[in-house]
DNA sequence: TCGATGCATGCAATCGATTGCACGCTTCGG
DNA sequence: CCGAAGCGTGCAATCGATTGCATGCATCGA
């Protein structure tokens, strides 16, 4: 159990009276080394127990084949889903993942972005903070040609590869699946507006409402952080007011699972009262009662797509002429607490 | 936009026409150095975009502040959980963490390991896979030295610390309170019994029933997989046998929803007629209805734990005389699934 | 006035792998 | 028989930061 000293390649250099340049080039089977010398080094290499110094080669190369990644919290279904997708295409393309987690702070933000690009991750990619308004942190990243790519919060100040659910369309279906069952005053729990994906929400709200010909009415339209208690707080709202919703579409399952349990608790009968549409499929809204119907974010592909770009930037060196927004579709999943049977 | 060079700390030393150890040492904050130069440099450095290649330290200090993380599945409450509390601690040390998912393979989490170990991790925390059964990429670690700490799912054959959370006690509880409500036929859904942490939340089950003077009966102990579908195959299977249970404690909260979801489709009342407790505080079980009695395991403390003894021992460098195995608490939630009012 | 002391800084080696270039040997055509 | 070509290998520099040891300078007591 004593502390054994690596092996390198000098050594097995010495062992087989070779040079240290043979070794490392056998042992990445570069052809220009005969099959004779490299299988006979790697024979060594083997017996030797010798196991490649990764921090030395990427000193040397300048890549250090990692990827970093930084969520707002890994602890969310939806994000963790993402994680799940980009460590799945980063094994595959031989990249470790460096993960970590704002807690939705700029100012943790900011400081991994510069721990990464201090290591020297080969690419970023990341879903900004709630708190996030400056992008010096970022920049950085593009200054010395790092690829970065951002997925579900998006910032549009810096030119690079974005992946985002189709936030519009998902509020668009649900607020129209609200209109067809009949509703007519649907009100918003709607999230923070400097987030775009919470505008985009918002909007496909609207523009539902305008094609069916109904008014948008600025007192049933809710904005706040999401919470479970920001929930409450707003479904109390709607509920104290004159004129009372038939439905709510809420930005998030979080909100909409808030407000099912007050109107229960109200005794006002979800959905036959007042229908409820959340946001992003968390696993508990299919096992509530009544279950949620909410609009699915495909988090896992968002991840492998978000990866597969990236990876594909690193490689290619050159940053790409032109930067896409890939907008993934967004499924309307239709549960009980909407539909009327 | 042009691929600007590195700022090297030779850079520096040449604008400041002093030498580069001098550079190194002042921000590092050597205090051999005089507060005079110091703020010198450092206000140099600032100017000039400075940002060391911690790769290149890593390379020379041959540490990397950077802890490994396995786990089966990220994308599981309960890991993602362990992982954010290891987040948090390592994070506030100054350590990155690199997390990969082993999907519960051996032959994953063999090459994750020997990947980080070619990375030179400082240290690695993890849950093996359900079905690792060898440990040779394990003792890599151990033979160089490099601490090593389990979580969860514990490997008996290695010496290291190990933070498991008290699935006896939880078993043990979770009976107990079924017995206490004047339940007499209490059944079991029980998970592999080749990972230990299923083989002790059953002889907690086993313990309470024999202290209560219960008879256990074997045909109401069933095991399986743990998934929604081995969760409604096993109530089944108990709800058509002869003499059915009052009360079952299942390992998971999956499969108590499992149960809950086909009792109430027979019309079965949860809880008067049978009452349910699941295992692991799944977010779900708090808002599905009847809300599910369950064992909480502190996830994200048990993340916390087991940074901070991987962390104390890369500082301390000297493997511990003795290992620990802390088995942190369990807590019985007591919720409506299995609470008569 | 001189040597001792101590503080601040510089020199140079080092970590392990990679890689451009040079070199030596063999082979082959003319 | 000689030079060219080609193949396989080795030499040595390099990446950027760290660090043990040496050195230079100033201060101070005797």
């Amino acid at each position: 159990m004593s502390n054994q000293p690596e092996t390198t390649i000098h050594d097995i250099a010495r062992a087989l009276k070779i040079s240290a340049s043979t070794v490392s080039r056998a042992l990445n089977d570069n052809p220009i080394i005969s099959q004779a010398t490299r299988n006979k080094i790697k024979k060594a290499a083997e017996e030797m127990g010798y196991r490649p110094n990764v921090v030395a080669a990427n000193f040397r190369t300048k890549r250090t084949n990692t990827i970093g990644v930084i969520v707002p919290l890994i602890n969310r279904h939806f994000f963790s889903s993402v994680i799940s997708g980009i460590e799945e295409i980063a094994y595959e393309a031989g990249f470790a993942v460096t993960i970590s987690q704002s807690k939705d702070t700029f100012e943790k933000e900011s400081k991994i972005a510069h721990t990464l690009f201090s290591n020297r991750v080969d690419g970023l990619i990341l879903s900004i903070a709630m708190g996030t308004q400056s992008y010096d942190h970022l920049k950085l990243f593009s200054k010395r040609q790092i690829p970065l790519v951002f997925f579900d919060r998006v910032v549009d100040e810096i030119d690079a590869h974005k992946i985002v659910a189709d936030d519009f369309g998902g509020g668009y279906k649900a607020t129209r699946h609200l209109i067809e069952q009949g509703r007519k005053r649907i009100a918003m729990i709607g999230g923070p507006q400097n987030l775009k994906i919470y505008q985009y929400r918002q909007a496909g709200y609207l523009k539902a409402l305008e094609e069916a010909g109904l008014q948008a009415d600025e007192s049933l339209i809710l904005h706040n952080s999401l919470t479970r208690e920001d929930g409450t707080q707003a479904i109390r709202k709607l509920m104290d007011a004159a004129n009372i919703p038939d439905a709510v579409f809420c930005a998030n399952d979080t909100t909409a699972l808030s407000a099912i349990i007050y109107l229960q608790e109200k005794g006002i009968n979800v959905p036959q009262d007042i229908a409820i549409v959340g946001f992003s499929n968390e696993p508990f809204s299919e096992v509530v009662t009544p279950s949620i119907s909410t609009v699915k974010q495909p988090g896992f592909e968002m991840g492998k797509k978000a990866a597969v770009l990236l990876i594909r930037q690193i490689n290619q060196k050159e940053a790409p002429e032109n930067f896409e927004t890939i907008t993934m579709p967004t499924e309307l999943i239709i549960r009980n607490s909407s539909r009327v049977i």
